[in-house]
RNA sequence: GCUCGUAUAGUGUAGUGGCCCAUCAUAAAGGACUCUCAUUCCUUUGACCCGGGUUCAAAUCCCGGUACGAGCACCA
């Protein structure tokens, strides 16, 4: 039984897709099962968007391949929490601090037991009811779990695991929630007790959360219960993007320096399926990275090379011209052509160019050759803006080049990400049937999706 | 500062004491094929952080050093 447990304030990015991937190929492989649980307990410092859970479920079946088997909300089981709460309180391996941030600091600093470790669980009682009756206010008090102040690890002295939250003033995002509950669990006291709750067997997780597992083991150990088995991955850096967060890309987003979590600019699940990375690349990708707990920096190239592997077999050949020159053809006598869509696929069929108008475009670059073939047209002699026809069979090594007719053909746009720039090039598009969203190769150009009738959008080379 | 962790070719990764003059992928270079600067195929280059120790035997175990990273939030 593993999970993987997101924050929805926002869609998932490319890091995200390494959690569930990994978990959800490990669930696979050993016939076990998969929970998605939106870790939804902070209103404040990064809320949930509300928008974000289906979106997730989406993304989270796409890059899977299959369901998670079960979804858990971490905001339908406040009450759940609380019982435990209790349970801590009456074991006395818990209880209510009215030290700020910073007292607490020194204390641990020091080793010192805080002041209110000494209370007695009836009188932790009249305080925890102090905290969900509203009588303490945000900052006024939390409640700790008691593990020991000289301890070794600074991480582990008297965690916290519940504070209060001004849910007037930023309720939580999900109607039936709201303004309902103003304590909340934090992140080691929620997730340990619902792995527990859930019959959670392992976790592999970030190695950022090492202390997470050791604070969550000394919690199920003063609940008597048996910690997951546990793996960490490192930090993962892509050398074209640098450092994002998903809190970033929400402000930049709402700033209106991206369209959208889908930009094409943006690392995100969106972003990149809509560029044209396709799940199984993806999968491929996470999973040969594997389990490590090194830091890693990869480049894209070896993304694109898994996603090359997925979509070139299928992928239909289409020319684009980048800046287009027109050209007139001379002695050729077909009112039309056809060329196969995929050289080594011969199933996905054939096009048809239509030549009753002896006009085509070819890229301007290609213009600098006096002699140029005609990719599955035939030789041609340059002299000017005018071709004339000499074979079409080969006839020497003069350069093979792609081109459009004018007839079959319509203006185009080709929308590159450059350094993070989005860039739009012009051109001419072979005229085509091609469903939208498909992955097709521009001929001498590269992969790109095909976004609208007549915007593709690069994917890479 | 305290605590924890990691260290194999350019980049990733396999390897848990002898099958290792170290696997695979990717990148780079060269070549074959090809009516694309694609795909496919072949070849080449290229690595066990440093120093000690244990052992008949160490990439693998131990100690120290160094480098890098993470945690010490009333974020996740």
């Amino acid at each position: 039984m593993l999970r993987f447990a997101p924050n929805p304030n926002g869609p998932l990015s490319f890091g995200h897709a390494r959690g569930i991937i990994i978990n959800g190929e490990y669930a696979r492989e050993y016939d076990g099962e998969l929970i998605l649980r939106f870790d939804d307990t902070d209103t404040t410092v990064k809320p949930p968007l509300v928008e974000a859970y289906d979106i997730i479920q989406h993304e989270s079946e796409w890059l899977l391949g299959f369901k998670p088997h079960r979804v858990v909300i971490a905001s339908d089981r406040i009450e759940e929490y609380y019982r435990h709460v209790d349970l801590m309180i009456d074991g006395d391996f818990g209880y209510v601090c009215q030290c700020s941030a910073e007292e607490f600091r020194e204390f641990r600093v020091s080793k010192t037991n805080c002041p209110c470790r000494k209370y007695e669980v009836n009188y932790n009682k009249q305080l925890w009811n102090k905290m969900l009756d509203g009588t303490f206010k945000p900052g006024d008090a939390v409640v700790r779990v008691k593990t020991d102040m000289t301890l070794k690890n600074p991480a582990l002295r008297d965690w916290p695991a519940l504070r209060i939250q001004d849910t007037i003033s930023n309720p939580h995002p999900r109607e039936n929630i709201g303004s309902k509950y103003r304590v909340w669990p934090l992140l080691d006291f929620q997730s340990a007790v619902e792995d527990h709750l859930q019959g959670v067997t392992h976790i592999i997780r970030g190695k950022d959360l090492m202390d997470s597992t050791r604070k969550q083991t000394l919690l199920y150990g003063h609940f008597g219960w048996e910690y997951p088995e546990t793996m960490y991955w490192g930090r993962v850096k892509v050398h074209e993007w640098g450092g994002f967060s998903t809190s970033q890309m929400r402000k930049d987003i709402e700033d209106g320096k991206f369209s959208g979590w889908a930009d094409p600019r943006l690392p995100t699940i969106a972003g990149l399926s809509g560029t044209g990375i396709q799940a199984s690349a993806l999968r491929n990708f996470w999973i040969e990275l594997g389990v490590t707990q090194k830091d890693i920096a990869v480049p894209l190239a070896t993304l694109y090379s898994h996603n090359i592997k997925v979509i070139d077999d299928n992928a239909p050949r289409v020319a684009f011209i980048r800046d287009p020159v027109e050209i007139k053809l001379e002695g050729i006598n077909e009112a039309n052509i056809t060329i196969p869509t995929h050289p080594n696929n011969a199933e996905i069929g054939s096009r048809v160019i239509d030549l009753g108008n002896p006009i085509v475009y070819i890229e301007r670059e290609d213009l600098q050759h006096s002699a140029l073939r005609l990719k599955e047209f035939g030789d041609f002699d340059i002299d000017g803006k005018v071709a004339t026809f000499v074979s079409k069979k080969r006839t020497d090594k003069r350069k093979i080049i792609h081109w459009v007719s004018q007839n079959s053909s319509d203006s185009a746009e080709l929308e590159i990400v450059k350094d993070g720039e989005l860039i739009s090039i012009e051109g001419r598009l072979e005229s085509h049937q091609i469903k939208l969203g498909t992955s097709v190769q521009l001929e001498r150009i590269g992969y790109g999706i095909v976004a609208e009738k007549n915007k593709v959008i690069f994917t890479h080379n």
